[in-house]
DNA sequence: TTTACATATTGCAATATTACGATTAATAAA
DNA sequence: TTTATTAATCGTAATATTGCAATATGTAAA
């Protein structure tokens, strides 16, 4: 009913599957890395250059804001965009343990 | 309008978006564990282990063999399900190096 | 062949997501 | 104060996702 049922699975599954929810989008994917690559943070550059309109982009940056991937902080009449870095650090160590589960050990029965 | 503009993006902002949306629902995640768990693959125990009802398991295993991260066999009236290696491993690869974006560069301008 | 079992497919209801125009809020400059 | 600029919020339309009952399909056993 797309309601999904998240009080049958594990803290952790649930865990991962939002941040993996948020970076399920390429808009999002494109935020996250332009503010990378900025080294400072930008704005309302994202609209200009990734080319979605400005409410979309904002919306987009605050399902990234209310996850805590990224903060913002006013800088005159702009807002200033970066990576929570501990945040970013946690999410990518759930991730990574995930993606690294072992494969090895596993016989190729198909 | 419910779509996602995927032409303004590129081929691998939109590779890693699809990979980690196929992450991004905790029955997939629960799914992909125990088949990484069993060694040996599973079928339909996934019913009784997450308690969805069958069509849904079924659905959300149609996912994941689409994008080409497990795969299944036929063996008598059962499918045997397992992880597609090459494929998780170059899904790793793309999500990893997405996750390792160099975070030290960046100053805290927030 | 009939029966039983396992899984896929269909159809549908409920809800979520994506996108944007219009508007609002807040600050800076004139 | 007025005006311009920037970003958030509201409202809404289009589409996607989730979940399941009912049904279909395909294989094995009786």
């Amino acid at each position: 009913m797309g309601v999904t049922k998240t009080n049958i699975f594990t803290k952790q599954q649930n865990e991962i599957a939002l941040f993996a929810k948020a970076i399920g989008h390429p808009a999002r994917v494109s935020i996250l890395q332009h503010i990378f690559k900025a080294n400072a943070c930008i704005c309302g550059d994202l609209v200009t250059e990734i080319g979605l309109a400005q409410p979309t982009i904002s919306q987009h940056l605050k399902e990234l804001k209310q996850l805590g991937l990224i903060k913002g902080t006013i800088e005159g009449t702009r807002i200033c965009y970066c990576i929570h870095k501990e945040n970013w650090a946690a999410m990518k160590t759930m991730m990574t343990e995930f993606l690294n589960q072992d494969l090895s050990q596993n016989q190729d029965c198909c």
